[in-house]
DNA sequence: TTCGGGGAAGTCATCGGATGGCTTGCGGTG
DNA sequence: CACCGCAAGCCATCCGATGACTTCCCCGAA
């Protein structure tokens, strides 16, 4: 194995084992190279890559820091890896979307504070008629992410933001608009806050479903007319 | 921002682009560090990030390459995040098990072919009375593998896959064995096996759910009495 | 002709050292 | 007490050199 891959593995390690917990600040390169037995070139490559996706934070000037390791930080780099995918398996996301949100959906109804539900609310109304493009993209993304961290799960609220992000949106939103359905998908916005408000699971979790499944065959159709004209 | 990240986004628009395939060849690293307008040096940690998140593929003496791609790949990076997550946030993984497993064992009973339902009995049937705890847990995970990866969808598998890994897995397994929780465990496996077999989602999904959640609340459970001792 | 070995070319792996830039904290000054 | 500037500590980046591994081609033997 190269030996950066063994200093990566060492570093986490180091952190696995408790030795170096969430924040603590690693010894500086050169002494850390040389407990790892490798020069400082390779190290840093280790360094970069575990910086890449977030496990490690390193400040120009101070040293060289383990992130919380929460799981909204670590699943950040869902977003980065999803945007590597191209329009052939932007259904499958969809698809995981539709088993995700409606179950965030449901538990957000169950779990979700008073003041944040208000909060909800807000974002909706916050949207005048003359909206942008960019301001339903903003506004969409939002809305479910309130709802996804209203979930109460960590986790989940990570993945459903790394699975549908921006660059993914951005794209189908361009096409609503488009086809003259945005106001169709703010009433489905709309009705998926009133079920949370009333605190009625089932009915968000439908509501949720309906919303997705309607993006998801959308956008079935609209690909399969692309792929015809490619064809 | 640092030279170095740069290099990791241009290289990403490469590819988002489509200047590069998947499973083209980079230029050499001079080259293409010439070309970003940066050091060998720094090339290398911005290809080892993106190596390590298997973007790209380098081999030792013969170039380096961009993956598939393929969610598969992609994905498998999941599992190098979960691992530096302790027990605080294994519950959340495994509320996470019990949306996702449901939904995929359900679109299995729906999908999967008979030979590969014929193949998952042979799974379960495979495994002996004298199993070894090893043997359990790699049974086991074959198991849950093929029902994933028998929902058709590649990113849900993947999903599973990386949330569920060996290390949180063998944890469980190890505290379920202590028990005597394993036949169980395998009357549950067999009746969720009997459900895709019988082409049943709803009974599929049903047993699925219980199967996690059973999981799910022994851990919590555990965990539990774990936690207090601590206090 | 076919098979296999050997060597050359191409490419990554790793290292050591040198210079520059950023952050932090100490100490001096008004 | 507040502010400013300097020095130390640490990361950022580059250069050049050597070693290791793959691949491919060429040549000789069967």
């Amino acid at each position: 194995m190269p030996v950066t891959d063994e200093a990566i593995e060492k570093i986490k390690a180091m952190i696995v084992s408790g030795e170096l917990q969430p924040g603590a600040r690693l010894p500086k390169e050169a002494d850390l190279a040389e407990r790892l037995g490798l020069s400082r070139n390779s190290l840093r490559e280790a360094v970069k890559a575990l910086s890449l996706i977030r496990v490690l934070d390193v400040r120009q000037g101070d040293g060289t820091y383990v992130t919380s390791l929460s799981p909204e930080v670590l699943l950040d780099t869902l977003g980065f890896l999803v945007d590597f995918h191209q329009d052939s398996t932007v259904l499958e996301f969809l698809e995981m979307r539709r088993i995700l949100e409606p179950a965030a959906t449901a538990m957000a109804a169950r779990v979700m504070s008073d003041e944040d539900v208000t909060a909800l609310g807000a974002v909706l109304d916050s949207l005048g008629e003359d909206a942008t493009l960019d301001d339903l993209i903003a506004n969409d993304l939002e809305f479910h992410r309130r709802i996804a961290a209203g979930s109460g799960n960590a986790v989940l609220c990570s993945l459903i933001e790394g699975l549908s992000g921006p660059t993914v949106r951005a794209r189908i939103w361009r096409g609503l608009t488009e086809e003259g359905a945005v106001p169709h998908t703010r009433q489905q916005h709309r009705a998926i806050f009133e079920a949370i408000a009333g605190r009625r699971p089932e009915v968000a979790h439908a509501w949720a479903t309906v919303h997705v499944a309607g993006l998801e065959q959308w956008l079935r159709e609209t690909l399969g007319e692309a792929g015809s004209a490619l064809a």
